[in-house]
RNA sequence: CGGGGUAUAGCGUAGUUCGGUUAGCGCGCCUGGUUUGGGACCAGGAGGUCGCAGGUUCAAAUCCUGCUACCCCGACCA
C-alpha cells in the first residue's frame, strides 16, 4: 500500500479518485467505464442494500426480477422516455461468435437478431409491458415491486461510483388504482430514502421536486434527495418519480374499477444506486482516508495487538478474545489483526485509510495496566479505557459517532448554504463559497437554462419544506413564490 | 462526439529534443536476518514484446506513417 493521499484542499477530485482506489473500494476494469467493486467496497454496498431492502419490505414491497434485455420496440412507446435514454444505450445485435481462418473470433454475421435488444438503462418499459398481463381489476392493485439489478448507461465520461457505464441499483415499480395513492407512494419512498441517507449514511439531504428540465424522462413529477459534498457540489442521491398514467397508456395497462369502469393504472418508480457509495465517501472522509458511519462500516472495531513474539501475541489474544466475543454478542462487527508481517504503525495508517470507526491497540503495557487505547476515526481522539468497561464504552462510542458524523456533515452543509437575492451575488458565492444557494427564480425553463449556461449551476430542487416567500427572480425580476436550491452538481 | 495531451516492470517515473553498449531509479513483490507503542532497516533476488502494426537505417524507446487505449477540458448524464 502506498503512502498518503493528496489533500482535499489541493485537488478534491484527485483526492476522491485516490481514496476510492487506496481504500480498496473499487478500481477501473478492463472495460471502459465499468468498475470492479472490490470486497471491502462491496461489503459497504451490501450493508446499504440490507437496510434499504428491510425498509422496502417494511413498507409493503416485495422483490422480483425482470430481464436484462429489453426489445428495442418497447422504447418507442413512451416518447419522452426514449428521448431521455436513447443516446446512452448499449445494444445487442447478434447472438453468436465464430472463428475465422486466422483463428480470430468475430461476430457471426449470420446470427443477427430480428429485433435488437437494449441492455436496460432502467426497466420501466419491460416492467410495464409485464404489468399489462398482471392487471385486470382493481383487485390486482396495488402492485408494490422492487428489483435489485445492474443497469447500463453508456456515459461519455465516467468516475468510480459517481458515474459508471454499468452500475448496481434498486428500482421500485409500483402500480395503483388512483392518482392519490400513486403520489402517496412516490412521497413515501423519497422519505424512506431521506431517512436512510440521514440515519444510516449520516448524510443530511434536502427533499424536493425537480424542475421540468431536470425531471426523469417519462415522469410527471420527480422527487429527489440532494446532498452536499465537501467541495460544495451537490449530488443527487436518490429519486422517486410519480409517473402518472404515462406508462400505463404507453403499454395499454387498464383495469376495471369497482364501478366496472375501465381506467388506466397510475404508477411510481424510485431508485438509488451505487452512486450512494460516492456520496458516502465524499460526505465524511478526510485527508487521512475514509470515514464511515458505524452503521455502514463492514467492520466497526479493529484490535491491533502490539507484540514482539508469539508468547506476547498469545497473552494478548487470551485477554482480547472474551472482549471480542462480548462485542459480537451485541451485534458489533470486529476484526483482530494478528498479522506479524506489518508493524503497528502501518496498521494504524491502514485502518484510518479504510475508515474503521474504532481501533483498539493492545500491548504488553496495557495488559499490565488493564487499560486499552481506544481511538475513534472521526475525531482521531484516543482514550484509555479500563478492560472491565470497554465493551460498554465501545457500544456507546459507536452510537455517539454515528450522531457526531451526521452533525458534522449537517453543520458543514448549513455553513455552505447561502441565501442570495441578486444574480451578481449569486455568481460571487459560486466562486467564493460554493454550496447550496437559495434564490428566487421565475419558474421558466429559459431562465434556468441561462443560469446553467452562464454559471454551470443548476436548480437541484424545489425544496418540499420551503416556506412561501414572495420575491423576485434574481435574473429577470419576475415574481417568485418561493426560493429554490441552486448548486453546481456532480 | 469536438479541442488538447499521454503511452517505458504491478504502480510512479528517467531516458525521446540530437538514433549508438546490457533501458536507469523509487514504491511494491520474493528470500534471509535484525526489528515491532504511528507508515522499520540491512543484504540478496525476481520482474521489461519501451501501447500495437508497418516503414527508414549498419543500428530505433528515440525518426516517419497508420491504428488503439487512456487522461484533461467541453457537450451529455443517477
Amino acid at each position: 500500500m502506498s503512502k498518503g493521499l493528496i489533500k482535499r484542499s489541493e485537488n478534491y477530485s484527485q483526492w476522491y479518485n485516490e481514496l476510492v482506489v487506496k481504500a480498496d473500494l473499487a478500481e477501473n476494469s478492463a472495460v471502459r467505464g465499468c468498475m470492479v467493486i472490490k470486497p471491502y467496497g462491496y461489503a459497504i454496498w451490501e450493508k446499504m442494500q440490507a437496510q434499504l431492502d428491510k425498509m422496502f419490505k417494511d413498507t409493503g414491497h416485495m422483490n422480483a426480477y425482470f430481464p436484462l434485455f429489453i426489445p428495442k420496440s418497447f422504447f418507442n412507446k413512451e416518447a419522452s422516455h426514449v428521448d431521455g435514454f436513447a443516446k446512452e444505450c448499449a445494444v445487442v445485435t447478434h447472438y453468436r461468435l465464430r472463428t475465422t481462418e486466422n483463428n480470430e473470433i468475430e461476430v457471426d454475421p449470420n446470427a443477427k437478431l430480428e429485433e435488437e435488444l437494449i441492455v436496460r438503462p432502467t426497466s420501466e418499459t419491460i416492467i410495464w409491458n409485464t404489468y399489462k398481463n398482471w392487471i385486470q381489476s382493481y383487485r390486482d392493485l396495488p402492485i408494490l415491486v422492487n428489483q435489485w439489478a445492474n443497469v447500463v448507461r453508456w456515459e461519455m465520461r465516467t468516475r468510480l461510483f459517481l458515474r459508471t457505464a454499468e452500475f448496481l441499483w434498486q428500482e421500485g415499480h409500483t402500480a395503483h388504482a388512483t392518482k392519490e395513492e400513486a403520489i402517496e407512494e412516490t412521497k413515501q419512498m423519497i422519505n424512506v430514502y431521506a431517512e436512510f441517507a440521514e440515519n444510516w449514511m449520516a448524510m443530511p439531504v434536502k427533499i424536493g421536486t425537480k424542475t421540468d428540465s431536470e425531471r426523469f424522462a417519462g415522469a410527471v413529477d420527480t422527487y429527489t434527495i440532494e446532498a452536499l459534498m465537501q467541495d460544495g457540489k451537490a449530488l443527487q442521491s436518490g429519486t422517486s418519480h410519480f409517473l402518472g398514467q404515462n406508462f400505463a397508456k404507453a403499454f395499454d395497462v387498464k383495469f376495471l374499477t369497482k364501478e366496472n369502469k375501465e381506467e388506466y393504472v397510475w404508477a411510481s418508480s424510485w431508485g438509488v444506486s451505487t452512486r450512494l457509495m460516492g456520496a458516502l465517501i465524499m460526505s465524511h472522509s478526510d485527508d487521512l482516508g475514509l470515514v464511515l458511519p458505524p452503521k455502514l462500516a463492514p467492520f466497526q472495531v479493529v484490535f491491533v495487538p502490539i507484540f514482539k513474539n508469539d508468547d506476547q501475541l498469545n497473552a494478548i489474544s487470551e485477554r482480547i478474545d472474551p472482549i471480542i466475543k462480548a462485542l459480537k454478542s451485541r451485534g458489533i462487527t470486529v476484526q483482530f489483526d494478528k498479522r506479524d508481517s506489518q508493524r503497528p504503525g502501518f496498521k494504524f495508517a491502514e485502518y484510518e485509510l479504510k475508515g474503521y470507526p474504532v481501533r483498539v491497540a493492545v500491548g504488553p503495557r496495557d495488559l499490565e495496566s488493564g487499560q486499552y487505547e481506544v481511538a475513534r476515526r472521526d475525531t482521531l481522539e484516543k482514550s484509555f479505557v479500563a478492560e472491565s468497561e470497554i465493551v460498554e464504552y465501545i457500544e456507546n462510542l459507536l452510537g455517539e459517532m454515528q450522531t457526531a458524523i451526521f452533525n458534522k456533515a449537517k453543520i458543514r452543509r448549513e455553513e455552505t448554504t447561502s441565501k442570495v437575492d441578486t444574480y451578481d451575488e449569486f455568481k460571487k458565492i459560486l466562486e467564493e463559497k460554493p454550496g447550496f444557494i437559495l434564490a428566487h427564480w421565475d419558474g421558466t425553463a429559459e431562465t434556468e437554462e441561462r443560469i446553467k449556461n452562464e454559471t454551470k449551476a443548476t436548480i437541484r430542487c424545489i425544496p418540499i419544506d420551503s416556506e412561501k416567500e414572495e420575491g423576485k427572480c434574481m435574473v429577470t425580476g419576475k415574481p417568485s413564490k418561493r426560493r429554490v436550491i441552486f448548486a453546481k452538481a456532480y
